[in-house]
DNA sequence: CATATTAAGTCAGCTTTGTTGACATTCCAA
DNA sequence: TTGGAATGTCAACAAAGCTGACTTAATATG
């Protein structure tokens, strides 16, 4: 149980190693949606509409199709979410003015009080475990959090994180 | 942008750095499930699958109880899975010799090289992360997503890390 | 020993969230 | 101007979760 840093040392890498990653990202991403998950319990909603929710905070105005791929969900999948949330009064879809195939989402201001409930929520536990582990430990999960995604997911990550589209 | 490290600077809190933290999480989530995913869809077999062999290779010889706890769905839908594992002769039920209401669970041969199949696709992707982001990154990946996790569920992380039950 | 509890499994039915396939509308380029 | 590409919608189906009610067998307990 050595604590080992810096350049030569593999012991890091061997599949015992690798396995307990692997159970860690399992138990971990649990903990990660269970505080939304029991919020959106108490109503109709589910984990999707919270991601369409989250990113069309994120990005005001977004199209489905960039929704949709961000999220790698199909169109049918996405549009029944949609629909529901639409209905509810929670998003807007407004025709699009150059392109009027577009529809651009937006979250009213009911949409967006219920994205701050389930946003603050999940941030809390963000933000504790955050501080549990330290910044120095927060780099290293990002970094390898960055390393594990699809190339083309990575992209968009940086994308989102840079400007909106 | 400046490298910070060691006890005062709480920048690494802000909202904006907590919803990035939140991005990164969901969009790892789904490289870390990609590539098994491509091979289960090969298959009549789906994540769920992929999760109760998972375990069980872990723990051979493991109850259904004990399983239960550990991926925290009903037992029904467990025993949806198991049944279909267990007639196409992955999995193998053993009535205990102590308590003869318990089941314990081992991989067959079958099973035991689908397991390998899975992990090793997993693993894969699971080293490549770990060496581009280095040892010490590797250290702040598993504090982060140890504080991340629900207490009890941390709780069986940790037992099963250290002995088999 | 009688009874309560536990472990496992089953049946039925429902919900969420993914999938394909078919189709309407809009835009653009040959 | 017309045919294809892009965008979005509707319908039907599948995987995998859920609840609730129940059975069977074995163990624990009063």
């Amino acid at each position: 149980m050595a604590e080992m840093h810096g350049g030569e040392n593999l012991l890091f890498l061997t599949d015992e190693q690798l396995r307990q990653g692997i159970e860690a990202m399992f138990f971990a991403y649990r903990g990660f949606t269970a505080d939304p998950d029991r919020i959106l319990a108490t109503m109709a909603y589910g984990r999707a509409h919270h991601r369409a929710i989250h990113f069309i905070a994120r990005s005001p105005g977004t199209t489905v199709n960039n929704l949709l791929a961000i999220l790698g969900v199909t169109k049918q999948s996405l549009n029944r979410v949609l629909r529901t949330l639409i209905e509810d009064g929670l998003v807007e879809s407004r025709v699009g003015t150059t392109d009027k195939r577009e529809r651009h989402l937006t979250l009213t201001e009911a949409g967006a009080a219920l994205e701050r409930k389930l946003s603050d929520a999940q941030r809390a536990r963000m933000r504790a475990a955050y501080r549990a582990a330290g910044p120095q430990a927060v780099a290293g999960f990002r970094q390898v959090l960055e390393a594990m995604m699809e190339p083309d997911l990575r992209r968009r990550y940086h994308a989102i994180r840079e400007s909106d589209t």
